[in-house]
RNA sequence: GCUGGUGUAGCUCAAUGGUAGAGCAGCUGAUUUGUAAUCAGCAGGUUGUAGGUUCAAGCCCUAUCACCAGCUCCA
């Protein structure tokens, strides 16, 4: 969106007429600032008292009046010392401290009824242009994200151009809601959290392990196709592993108090790298064996605030798909560049067809030579171009340790979760001194790829979740065909059926429970599953089954040789169109 | 971690400071059923936890835990 994006400005218009009637309801409040984003606004204020569901009624309420008032929005250039002059004799604070920051010396202001405003705008000409607007919610904010400033209050709201679209955009929010996958984890029984357990730590039940255990055969055989060894790794180190790796000083803050082992101390692993290199350093490597590129389905315990806990997206307990290479100088962009090949073909083939790529590039903080740093960022970026993906590079965001890609995928209300990431470290082979032994006989430094496609399990299968609103392509369901037999006297026969089934490895259930049809569908439709194989007198007569696809589709009796045809073609495809 | 909100049956939700209730799910029985809910009966609770105020607390107060939204953070 433009700064002169129709929307976006009457989004920031409404959000100076809320702070206008905030302003008005409660004149002690002071105002900070209140841009457009993403789908609405939002304004900042500063207030002892915290804004409560009345206020936002009465705040709606004068701002219905304002509209209806259709004050004009006039804009003003001042200079930088007028300008300070009029916000010091209104005591607002924060917009001197914006002020300061202005180096220009002239400086625009945006005035409407009582309300001025330190502001680049533009706006709309009055504030009876603004048609359709909702206060959504109030919020903590940090003063300019600072976790050391004060804590204000902010009001999030939206406006649109009509009253219809706004309620589109309220419905939207509710559809969201149903495809939260923290409602479908409850409603299909995939996955839970316990309190006696603790946060952020992922039960998976059957009909959830099933479709992991699904996506992990797929992660192993993928990897073996393109040329990774798999390896496992303990859960627990003596701590001065994470002495010699860095991570104890970068990430002791995240990692888990050390447990005392015979006298010495031990932590769960934060990550698989170490081991890896240990692996690695085993014994002496020469040139001819790299590169070297081991996978594992590696579990982790990193600890997070327990304000950013959320769902199966942020968790306490996950398992990386992680991998590292180690390879020569010379084969650096051509491992890149599979990796990313490799991360787009396994993203696309569960049906993650949108996501937004970032570069980080060399930060402030960082080891490694400028030299190693410029020459990896040009491997990570050309990838990427060659790969034609659209990406926006994030400067001084890379890691301290090398710079990275990070392909983000959005859940089901827009925000978006960092899956992939394709990391070069020249920390590693550093601190762990490890090397190969090249042509001329004498030792090298390895170059390192650090590398998950999925990410974590946990939040992979929570987007997954989200992606398909719990209705999982043939492949990847828990159960993908259910028996309904009619009445009691189909259920040999309907056995039979789920044990040819089971013979062709498909994952079947069965409903024998007396109770109608109707309901046995309604149910089955209610659990997502794929196929429900309906048999009544008929069926058993003809040596059939009456297909019945979720959804709404009745395809009819089939032999069931044409059906498991059918399925499988369905299964290979991955659903994937 | 911070700001605010919410915790009542497996789930979704009721209940002026005065006897904790409904629907669905569960169990039992009847019904043998043809493409999204058959009927009846039964059972189900230390109201997140620990204190406190009160003659009396699901409701008020304090602490704590968890969850929700956002902020900050995310090797």
């Amino acid at each position: 969106m433009s700064p002169e994006d129709p929307l976006k400005i009457m989004r920031h218009s409404t959000a100076h007429i809320m702070a206008q009637a905030v302003q008005e309801l409660y004149p002690e409040i002071k105002i900070s600032i209140g841009p457009a984003i993403e789908n609405g606004f939002y304004y900042d204020f500063d207030r002892d008292e915290p804004f409560r569901p009345e206020d936002i009624e009465r705040i709606e309420a004068r701002m219905v009046e304002i509209i209806k008032a259709d004050l004009p929005f006039t804009c003003s250039n001042i200079s930088k010392k007028e300008a300070y002059n009029l916000f010091k004799e209104r005591d607002e604070r924060y917009k001197l401290e914006l002020l300061d920051e202005i180096k220009e010396d002239t400086v625009t202001i945006y005035k409407q009824g009582s309300f001025i405003d330190l502001c680049r705008g533009p706006h709309l000409s009055s504030t009876g242009k603004v048609k359709a607007f909702k206060l959504l919610s109030i919020a903590g904010s940090y003063w300019r994200g600072d976790e050391k400033n004060k804590m204000l209050q902010r009001i999030y709201g939206t406006s649109f151009p009509s009253k219809e679209e706004l309620d589109d955009y309220l419905n939207r929010i509710e559809e969201a809601k149903r495809r939260d996958h923290r409602r479908l984890g409850k409603d299909l029984d995939l996955f839970s959290m316990d309190d006696e357990i603790g946060s952020g730590l992922i039960n998976w039940h059957p009909n959830g392990a099933m479709t992991r255990s699904v996506i992990e055969n797929f992660w192993r055989d993928e990897h073996y196709k393109n040329g990774y060894q798999i390896v496992y790794s303990p859960h627990i180190a003596k701590v001065n592993l994470w002495h010699t790796s860095g991570h104890w000083d970068f990430y002791r803050d995240n990692m888990y108090s050390p447990m005392d082992i015979d006298g010495t101390d031990y932590i769960i692993k934060p990550m698989n790298c170490p081991f890896h290199i240990k692996i690695y350093k085993n014994r002496l490597r020469s040139y001819r064996e790299l590169p070297i590129r081991w996978a594992e389905l590696g579990t982790v315990y990193r600890y997070e605030r327990s304000g950013v806990l959320h769902g199966l997206l942020r968790v306490r307990g996950f398992t990386q798909d992680d991998a590292h290479i180690f390879c020569l100088s010379d084969q650096l962009n051509e491992e890149i560049s599979r990796v990313l090949d490799f991360t787009l073909y396994i993203l696309r083939s569960f049906g993650f067809m949108e996501y937004e790529v970032h570069l980080s590039t060399r930060p402030d903080k960082y080891v490694g030579s400028v030299k190693n740093w410029e020459k990896a960022t040009e491997a990570l970026e050309s990838a990427i171009k060659r790969s034609g993906l659209c990406y926006n590079i994030d400067h001084g965001e890379g890691v301290f340790y090398g710079p990275k890609i990070d392909v983000k995928i959005k859940d089901s209300i827009g925000r978006s979760w960092q899956c992939s990431t394709i990391q070069v470290d020249f920390n590693l082979p550093e601190q762990f001194a490890i090397t190969y032994i090249g042509e001329d006989g004498g030792a090298h430094q390895p170059i390192m790829i650090h590398r998950a496609l999925m990410g974590s399990l946990e939040r992979f299968f929570g987007c997954l979740i989200e992606h398909y609103a719990g209705a999982f392509p043939l492949w990847l369901s828990p159960f993908q065909v259910i028996l309904l037999p009619i009445t009691d006297s189909q259920i040999p026969y309907s056995n039979r059926i789920v044990e040819e089934l089971k013979r062709h490895t498909f994952r079947v259930d069965i409903d024998s429970r007396n109770e109608k049809l109707g309901l046995k569908i309604r149910e089955a439709q209610l659990r997502k599953i794929p196929y429900m194989l309906i048999i009544g007198d008929r069926e058993v007569k003809s040596n059939t089954v009456s297909v019945r696809k979720r959804g709404d589709n009745d395809l009819g009796s089939m032999e069931m040789e044409k059906l498991i045809y059918m399925m499988k073609e369905e299964i290979e495809s991955k659903g994937v169109v």
